[in-house]
DNA sequence: AAGACACACAACCGCTCTCTC
DNA sequence: CGAGAGAGCGGTTGTGTGTCT
């Protein structure tokens, strides 16, 4: 039997947000903060579990959301800041100010991935279609958190990242370990962007396909 | 006009991480 | 140092709406 969430325990509120709910959220958020999420919805007075109060606050309520389409320079940004970091939204999201996680999340699954695939690029790799395909070693983000395949040149890997850092007004969360002087985090010291498929000649291609040239 | 389908987005679920005791 | 609670994250699902047949 499927585990059930607090919500289920508690015969809490769950599904769309009512108008009501949302005012009351804001009200109580704007006099006191959040606060203690979990004591959010009590002192509020709403029967929703503190997990919901934060979704909803973060994803929908906050003052300083965007909304609206994304910008053809967020697009490229996503894109970017998702072949060296992966699937880590809530860092991409950081790199694009009034922007969610969840935002972006939706973004790629829903558009970007299909304008990858449309343009024969694997959206899990940045790679062209076939390449991917027969490569099973292809599949791999720059600084995915398990493991690195070390076949490009640190110094492209170093130099890019710190082009990065400097064009970014926030710098990523680097891994615990540390970051050496050239802006590398010392555990990726030495290691690599893509792996043999993604050489100058490849990023070049990339480039020209999304716009990025200012970027490399 | 109505049903089927596709898409976008909101919300939930389950897991991990971090902090406190 | 381990347990428990809270917060945060990424994957997945649900729902509303637009488009097509």
């Amino acid at each position: 039997m499927a585990k059930q969430s607090c919500c289920y325990k508690k015969r809490l509120r769950r599904g769309l947000w009512s108008p009501e709910e949302d005012e009351k959220l804001m009200n109580h958020i704007a006099m006191y903060g959040h606060g203690c999420w979990s004591s959010v919805p009590k002192l509020a007075g709403l029967e929703r579990c503190g997990k919901s109060c934060r979704l909803r606050w973060i994803n929908y309520l906050r003052p300083d959301l965007k909304r609206g389409t994304f910008s053809q320079e967020e697009e490229d940004l996503i894109i970017h800041l998702h072949s060296m970091i992966g699937n880590k939204w809530s860092q991409i999201a950081a790199q694009l100010p009034g922007r969610t996680d969840n935002e972006v999340k939706n973004f790629w699954n829903s558009y970007i991935k299909k304008k990858l695939r449309e343009r024969g690029i694997d959206p899990a790799t940045h790679k062209p279609l076939a390449e991917a395909t027969t490569s099973p070693t292809a599949c791999r983000p720059v600084f995915s958190d398990a493991e690195l395949v070390p076949t490009m040149t640190a110094a492209l890997a170093q130099d890019q990242v710190v082009k990065m850092l400097d064009s970014l007004k926030m710098p990523l969360d680097w891994p615990v370990g540390g970051v050496a002087g050239n802006g590398v985090p010392e555990s990726y010291q030495g290691q690599c962007v893509y792996d043999s498929g993604m050489v100058d000649d490849d990023a070049v291609q990339f480039d020209d396909v999304h716009g990025l040239s200012n970027w490399c």
